[in-house]
DNA sequence: CGCTTCGCTGCGAACAGCTTGCAACAACGG
DNA sequence: CCGTTGTTGCAAGCTGTTCGCAGCGAAGCG
């Protein structure tokens, strides 16, 4: 459905020329590389690899800068896998992530498994949760067959 | 108490020789740096430069391999804040820790607030989580008070 | 439709945090 | 006290990200 996915790209410049921001070739590329990865876990680079394939000299620290002013206009947000990769998608799929410390891989989980924890922490800490700023660590389903009597060692 | 933390240090670089590791003056030092840190929430540069107090040419690098040795016989443990931050402590004082997105003040809680969500997890998505890994992101209470109309939005 | 403004971009340099290859060194067993 | 081999200092290097700058071009205006 290649319309939807260009209506998500037009509101998106929409809200960037509503706060004053400009139109131009750059962001109408990096804002559809982003729509097209809505469903994965892309990182500034990755992002920045796909761009540069339709137009190989916009750099990577436009793409960083943009994210920025996107994450600004509150259209993406970042997730800290552990370890350093960061990732970032946009806000309307908002969801926890869980990320296996032996291979890596990311299992998203609804944010409504949350709620009681963020309950908790704002009843008695007063602090205010936002679980999907960071993703959880721990061992995937496949993985823990293999590690069960070691545990996790792997680094993350 | 001197003695205390001593029999702790004599603890570890005996855990250390058993595993055929070798007791070095740089181990020492780092160690006993750890030790002292107990309490705190160490990087490994900052762990770097206590030790560099006394021992100058002890060098960062053979930190981070120490803190690995460490790592591998189970008695250190780094907890990933977000941003790039990695802090390290001793495996007998696990807690998780929130992160104020916004002045980066650390809380620690107790493990046991997740017992439920370690569940949840386990239970519907065969996910062991390990939950003091990575620390969870969100807004402290005194900065919530300045941010309640606007939200989080500082970066992490 | 061309001018002006100033936000955006490419580029290179720089930075933080961490890892690695290597040769010298020193801990421990004998 | 010697040899083995794990450990260390050092420097180089790598990844992910930020920054300063000068030039370009989007948008508003006449």
């Amino acid at each position: 459905m290649p319309g939807g996915s260009s209506d998500r790209l037009r509101g998106v410049l929409a809200l960037v020329r509503e706060k004053g921001g400009r139109i131009t070739t750059t962001r109408r590329a990096i804002v559809a590389a982003l729509l097209d990865a809505d469903d994965h876990h892309v990182t500034a680079q990755l992002l920045a690899e796909r761009v540069q394939v339709g137009n190989p000299d916009i750099h990577a620290s436009t793409v960083y800068r943009t994210l920025d002013t996107l994450t600004e206009l509150g259209v993406v947000e970042h997730t800290h896998l552990g370890h350093g990769a960061t990732v970032y998608h946009l806000t309307d799929r908002r969801h926890q992530h869980l990320v296996c410390e032996s291979c890596g891989a990311i299992t998203e989980v609804p944010l409504a498994v949350f709620d009681p924890l963020v309950e908790v922490l704002r009843d008695s800490y007063a602090f205010r949760l936002r679980p999907e700023h960071v993703a959880l660590s721990g061992v995937c389903a496949n993985c823990a067959g293999s590690d069960l009597d070691r545990g996790a060692q792997d680094e993350q």
